[in-house]
DNA sequence: TAAGGTACTTTGTAATGCAAGGTTCTATAT
DNA sequence: ATATAGAACCTTGCATTACAAAGTACCTTA
């Protein structure tokens, strides 16, 4: 029923900016929204692989080079997508629990 | 990340008013959300089990008794927490999504 | 008393997200 | 030079969630 809402935050992020992993985990931390590694390299590798994503090594000036992710055509278009089903869910679960009882 | 919006739906529904299974799956599907007796029965299974609901046989006009459920006051605090943490959800995934690009 | 529909239940499976552990690479302290 | 620490990446195994599909029980009607 709620497919993709995580899948859509990561791609909302990276179609703002290009980010590597630590990136990702500190913006969804600063809304309070918690996701760990073991979450975010199985997904990111998905996400490249349906052609949403696309990256490109970068060196650190302190530590081993990051993958930095970007949006790919199609994945704006999926991001669109998500977002409309998104609000969609959004529109239907609050009906659902704003409905008023039988009394 | 974040579980139990369906759970979150059913417990809605039943807080509105008494209702067994074929109910619930009519009042989602008034609000095009579509959830089947296979997800159904099992949740509404374990939300007795935690004490979250109860229920009552009751004859049918036409076919077998069915199984009419209500919260119990656990139930409704859960829900509470449920639709705190589901709005808390709304807000960070619109920060993330509506947030303006790095440009 | 057989047939069909309604309601409840169980089983197997796919997808999601996490914990935990592992590898590689770089910088720094010894 | 070498060991240590830390950053970044990746993998494995598990629990949970939701669904499809098949199965069981009950009730009404022909």
């Amino acid at each position: 029923m709620k497919k993709g809402v995580l899948e859509m935050c990561i791609l909302a992020i990276i179609s703002k900016e290009e980010v590597y992993t630590s990136d990702i985990i500190e913006r969804m931390k600063e809304v309070e929204l918690i996701v760990v590694e073991g979450t975010l390299y199985p997904m990111l590798s998905r996400l490249k692989s349906a052609g949403y994503l696309e990256y490109q090594w970068r060196e650190s000036s302190a530590g081993p080079p990051r993958k930095y992710y970007k949006m790919t055509e199609k994945g704006n278009d999926f991001l669109r997508e998500l977002e409309k089903s998104w609000s969609q869910l959004v529109g239907s679960v609050n009906d659902i629990v704003l409905k008023k009882s039988k009394s």
